[in-house]
DNA sequence: CAATTAATCAATCGAGTGATTAAATAACAA
DNA sequence: TTGTTATTTAATCACTCGATTGATTAATTG
């Protein structure tokens, strides 16, 4: 089974730095150092072996993003879901490339899957704990959810898409420090722009 | 020159949706209703086929960025970007794709002359003016500026990468309407989100 | 008008693609 | 050991890819 694993983690490289389309089945299997045959034989097709990956890759947060929205009691939940992605998507760095190319492409490959999964347990979820929130009187109730929810959603992400191009952009130094830097800032601008 | 013109229509259809390496040759030629070798004709290659469709299509943003930001003397300037940049986008739902497919990619096709233009007309200048709002004391001064400038634009361009699903998602109508009330959204939560 | 250039087409090249097979090897149970 | 299954390999199939050619037509020019 280790062949199965090295071909998952060269495919979770690949893909996520070129896309499907982009990368050949040899070119995989190359970078697991296996026999191409070996993607037929674990996982039936490129279709497979990428689906596979990504479930693999993708369910631990869409698992750790439940447990936290789901903390009804918890009134930081907002505050622990936003540190949590943030940190998470950190860690790992192929992690929003690999979901953004799901979400933009037309025919997304694990669309049903995945999409119903963030929205079941990240976005409708996050939108209802906004509206607690505001039920409470610690976000002002002018503020639709939904586009707060987004807003929020937003500025956990993007940063972390953006980071090959950060240095160059922003002028910033990503490195040591950053990650909590970003996520500070984060917290700080979305509770002060939605407090009553 | 009609032919030349499809071409790059279609190519920027097809290259935004499903990116670079999906589409191929034949596909752009077929969708424009014109032979193959016009491609090779016009263009050279598949590359020159995309980097013109890139430059076409990008260029009238990078160039109404740098107008509005450069407007040293108009305290708004940050309130014009943030408008026009959204609602261009919104306008013409192949840009965030585009951009966002340079961006993420490794070897990304053009981004030698697209990352230049974005960091010397976008982000650094974005910047800049956020400095100067401290300066005068229209943002809080203990905010980052390069993070600020970030988050800014993480909360313009994100939504419109995320409407493929921003509907099953964050259970949003997304119609008539929408654009104004994200932008208007947005606005308030950047800036009483960065209010001294 | 003839001569030249621009534009378009059908056809095809070699390279690389995903997929599959039969044979060889390794692992393991009896 | 022997028999059986699981794994791995080399080789190759049918196909699509980007690119290009030579021929042909349309437009422009002298």
């Amino acid at each position: 089974m280790v062949v199965r694993a090295e071909l998952l983690a060269a495919a979770r490289q690949l893909f996520a730095q070129q896309g499907y389309a982009a990368v050949s089945t040899r070119a995989v299997a190359d970078s697991a150092g296996v026999n191409p045959a070996m993607i037929h034989y674990y996982f039936g097709s490129k279709q497979g072996l990428y689906e596979a990956m990504l479930t693999d890759t993708l369910s631990p947060l869409v698992e750790r993003l439940g447990v936290i929205l789901a903390a009804d009691d918890d009134s930081a939940a907002i505050r622990n879901f936003l540190k949590l992605y943030m940190h998470t998507l950190g860690a790992n760095p192929w992690m929003p490339q690999l979901i953004l190319r799901e979400v933009i492409q037309e025919g997304g490959r694990l669309r049903g899957w995945f999409i119903q999964q963030l929205a079941s347990k990240g976005g409708g979820r996050l939108t209802q704990l906004i509206e607690r929130e505001q039920a409470a009187g610690r976000i002002r109730a002018d503020a639709d959810p939904s586009l707060t929810a987004l807003s929020l959603v937003s500025m956990a992400v993007f940063p972390f898409v953006a980071m090959p191009v950060t240095r160059e952009v922003f002028g910033m130094r990503v490195k040591e420090g950053y990650l909590e830097r970003l996520v500070a800032h984060t917290e700080r601008l979305f509770f002060e722009g939605t407090s009553p």
